[in-house]
DNA sequence: TAAATTCTCCCCCAAAAAGGGGATTTTTGC
DNA sequence: GCAAAAATCCCCTTTTTGGGGGAGAATTTA
């Protein structure tokens, strides 16, 4: 018997989900919360293996809850649920510590299934195809201006630490034209300085 | 019949995966290429599914290259394969396009399944989950030394573009407390600047 | 070939960060 | 309760970045 956690601020979609899994053999619910706090509060006094996480709670993130639940409660597993399959939010519910992703659109079959393939240690992912083969919501949506091959090169020095005048040497030209890039992407990309620029970078992928 | 198309600098690998993959029922190997430049020139001529995509080869990062057969292939689907299973390059994998992930000690069954998932229009993912239990692979391999609360509100503040200053004002501290905490992670992490900071917070999981 | 883009370089100046140092108060762990 | 760790704040100077602007050479692309 497998126990399942079920956090969202939509009370609908809690008591939806619930009468799903109590049909499921196997399954039984451990709990439902509505926000953070009560989440990690109720989670003390519970056992639970799987928790089921909406991504987009009142009170806090859930990329941030998911990792504050993995920290106090290594054991249990979370799958990830939302009303859309965007690709930058399963990378992040992966990249910080959730097992699987679910839409919330999906059957009982795939619930099951998901909740199954997460106690095997796997991970689950739930998308529906159209999505999947859109190169990026991000990329091709048109926000994400597309930096030169001579900027991504700056920009990779500038990730490494380096400054304007070694970046120069490397490549050698002048260190005004390094300047010159680095402001060129700042403005390009709306970030407000480098740090931001760095971070913008990594999550978009322009930088290995 | 689903056509495989196989991607890794290694012919070892590459013969290896071909000769599993050749017995599977349904699946046949449509070529098989040992870096960037022939992968795309052969996509051209074959018709392709599935692309069994190394994520380290030679020439192009397996980002890089899963990028250009998307945007040129919108069709082939991609399932990347690498020797280890980490967080952070499978979550930049689906980032940009792959629609699944496998560890090359994958057995006939897990590779066959791998190719049927992702042919259905739902992402693949293989890990073992010793790995996926563990918070990541890099934090508790203990070079990290870590951050204190504060530091990682203030790095926080410092990815999302913000100053000393306007750090400062938003968490009631003197803008030289900022300056030091900064001060602080960027020797404590061993980087050379703020951007390298970004950077290795990111890449180490102490950024949401 | 003409137009557009990219790459190159420079100016000014203000703002921010980096690299030293030291020092006090709070919190936390044992 | 005491020691260690964390958080707070300040000084100094130099280096680097950011925000404007302009402008010519090289390379793509239409």
């Amino acid at each position: 018997m497998t126990s399942v956690f079920i956090v969202d601020d939509h009370p609908i979609v809690v008591e939806g989900l619930k009468s799903v899994i109590e049909k499921l053999d196997g399954l039984h619910i451990s709990g439902v919360a509505y926000n953070a706090v009560d989440t990690i509060n109720l989670l003390k006094t519970v056992a639970t293996d799987v928790l089921l996480l909406d991504i987009n709670l009142p009170d806090i993130s859930g990329i941030d809850l998911c990792k504050k639940v993995r920290n106090q409660f290594p054991h249990i597993r979370i799958l990830g649920i939302s009303t859309f399959s965007e690709r930058s939010y399963i990378s992040r519910m992966i990249a910080h510590g959730a097992m699987g992703y679910l839409i919330k659109s999906a059957s009982a079959e795939e619930i099951s299934a998901a909740v199954t393939t997460i106690m095997q240690g796997k991970l689950y992912m739930s998308l529906d195809l159209e999505h999947l083969l859109r190169p990026s919501p991000v990329i091709q949506s048109g926000i994400l201006p597309n930096l030169t091959k001579r900027e991504k090169e700056v920009l990779q020095h500038i990730s490494e630490g380096l400054t304007n005048v070694q970046i120069a040497e490397k490549l050698f030209v002048s260190p005004s034209t390094i300047d010159t890039h680095r402001k060129n992407m700042i403005t390009k990309l709306e970030v407000s300085n480098t740090a931001a620029l760095i971070r913008f970078a990594i999550e978009h992928g322009l930088i290995n």
